[in-house]
DNA sequence: CGCTTCTATGGAAGCGCTTCCAATTCCCTT
DNA sequence: AAGGGAATTGGAAGCGCTTCCATAGAAGCG
């Protein structure tokens, strides 16, 4: 049927070079005249010519493979639009950069977290690592992959992560400041929240931000109880509904991302809480899901995407620049812009 | 820091056989005595010895490596429930079978999509590609695939994909006569229909499915009025609107998947129609959409996860066993269980 | 104008693994 | 007990690419 593909030696045989030659100039390297250049490149046009990356990785030593890494089980339904956005962005990424991305997913929880991952850089070769929370803010993971000489990037740190490695995100404090800005311009006094698991530190600090907000207001904690959620939809109906019964319960329920969001939302539902009119809530994140409820959520849009390839692209670039040691600044974080997106699940109380 | 990995001949080495002994155990080759193959094993684990999959595509020309094919627009929102579940499900077939599973989204009416595809198989050396619909019933792209010799698995494939490659999918025509029978039963007789685009074909069997039931009913094609949506909550919300004028209108709107369905519900609350008590609607797939809207969606089942799982087992089947030409009946389509899950979102008329 | 210093190119040596084929050993046959 | 086939093992040859080092010219300099 068809021939073989094409090799670099057909490429240097039909340019008249040689294969080094060939291979300088498919990795852009120096010292090549423009007329060579140009005789190779069109070598490689003509032949429809595609390197192949397994050859490439094992005389080069570099994979080109990048690992995004997601906490969650297999089994459990996964925060799927949160992670289909990272997902998204850094496919985009790796396109544009040549590279390919296998995504994993581990169970957090497992004590054996740190070796499941340390078994996917060790079997799968692959030469960068994209965390995201909480796996970011895990010191004992990351020391362990750095200690493997494995470039990482992670999403959303807080401050434990971010002294350890590059990161991407927002200014998680300033959303929490933001969202709490605008249920107290509405007049609302009495908060509740869903907070995320212990260990999520960025959404910790959304808790900073709110209780800032607060704080300005003359507020203090008293006027906000909280509950720890694990950012799923079903742990967002049930620690609603603890909330349903006080009379003199909370004007606004702010939670930690969209799907605890839409639980909350289920249970006020389920119980004939009317929103926004009883009861105002919020959510985090601006995924789909913020727009599919109903009534469609008030949230802080966050650009997963754009994160998903700036990661990409921040990996890439020290696993190119050879990460020149010193002058390469470890723990450098690049905040991105939020903002809140107001939507029909909020009202003046 | 860490010394070298170690590789096949420091195994060999350590367990005093040949390097070709080693590769023979690690591939679970015949003619290795049973004692050999113990001492191998037991250096590989002394050594902490994983292969080099680089290594060992280069010399063995498979790559290990399979391609999970979406169409979507990298831009536009993806149908994400419905991907993460395929995703999830390929993903825990792989690990389990020792393969690395690349995601790619293709723009569908892309006028290159083919020659994208093309480029993804030719540029990633993958060899074995998971086909989603609409891309299922492609049959230019899969003629294309298969004449590059690349093992296909379709998921939902409607006719004209199962004549051409294995396909994996459910009843979709039982699924859409099961979904009218529950209606039916309920005492609707006027219906809507939210199809999907055309070309999905396994979409349109469910409208046929829906026909059959009508028809067994004693009605005809008056009793439902249908129009095509793109599978998107935003077209769920557009086309259903549409709807809400007419005061003899339909008593239950059919959606060819849920996302479709929470726009239409989002777009019933929109107009202050109360689901199921003026308005039944119904979902398909059972993703987490359906279970997060209010009222909650009643829908059709469909077992993804293990949908995306068997795909790679096919896969990998075929391309282990030499595809053996003749006796492997390609083209064999799998049939997997879906079932009606009855939700909020339907009641008696 | 002879000498060093670049700049452009090519030759050779593998990266770690598998496949092909030859060599050895073993176990049955007759 | 000798011959024959099957079961085991190893040697050698790459897979397609990059890296290291050597080789020419071209250019710079006193």
């Amino acid at each position: 049927m068809t021939s073989k593909k094409p090799t670099i030696d057909d490429v240097a045989r039909r340019s008249g070079v040689a294969r080094v030659t060939v291979s300088r100039v498919l990795n852009g390297g120096p010292n090549v005249r423009d007329e060579v250049r140009a005789k190779v490149m069109q070598a490689v046009a003509a032949l429809d010519y595609k390197v192949n990356p397994q050859a490439r990785t094992l005389a080069g030593g570099a994979s080109r493979l990048l690992a995004l890494l997601f906490a969650s089980d297999l089994e459990a339904e996964p925060n799927s639009f949160y992670q289909s956005a990272l997902e998204l962005g850094a496919l985009r990424g790796c396109v544009a950069l040549g590279y390919q991305l296998l995504t994993h997913h581990i169970p957090e929880q497992s004590a054996d977290r740190i070796r499941q991952i340390v078994d996917v850089i060790a079997t799968q070769r692959c030469d960068g690592l994209i965390l995201t929370p909480p796996f970011s803010d895990d010191v004992d993971l990351i020391s362990e992959i750095l200690r493997l000489k494995c470039k990482v990037v992670a999403i959303s740190a807080g401050g434990a992560g971010r002294a350890l490695v590059d990161s991407i995100g927002i200014d998680d404090e300033k959303g929490g400041y933001d969202i709490a800005r605008h249920l107290l311009a509405l007049g609302h006094r009495r908060f509740a929240l869903i907070a995320g698991i212990a260990g999520h530190l960025s959404a910790d600090q959304r808790h900073d931000g709110l209780m800032r907000a607060l704080a300005e207001t003359g507020l203090g904690a008293e006027a906000v109880v909280w509950k720890r959620g694990d950012f799923t939809f079903r742990s967002g109906v049930e620690l609603a509904s603890g909330l349903f019964d006080d009379p003199l319960g909370p004007t606004a329920l702010i939670c930690a991302n969209d799907d605890m969001a839409a639980g909350a939302l289920s249970a006020a539902h389920a119980r004939g809480i009317v929103v926004p009119e009883q009861l105002s809530i919020t959510g985090f994140d601006d995924t789909p899901v913020s727009a599919i409820v109903w009534p469609p959520l008030t949230t802080v849009h966050q650009p997963l995407k754009i994160m998903g390839e700036r990661a990409v692209r921040r990996l890439v670039h020290s696993l190119t620049n050879g990460g020149a040691g010193a002058d390469e600044p470890l723990g450098r974080f690049e905040r991105l812009d939020h903002r809140v997106v107001v939507r029909g699940s909020t009202s003046a109380v």
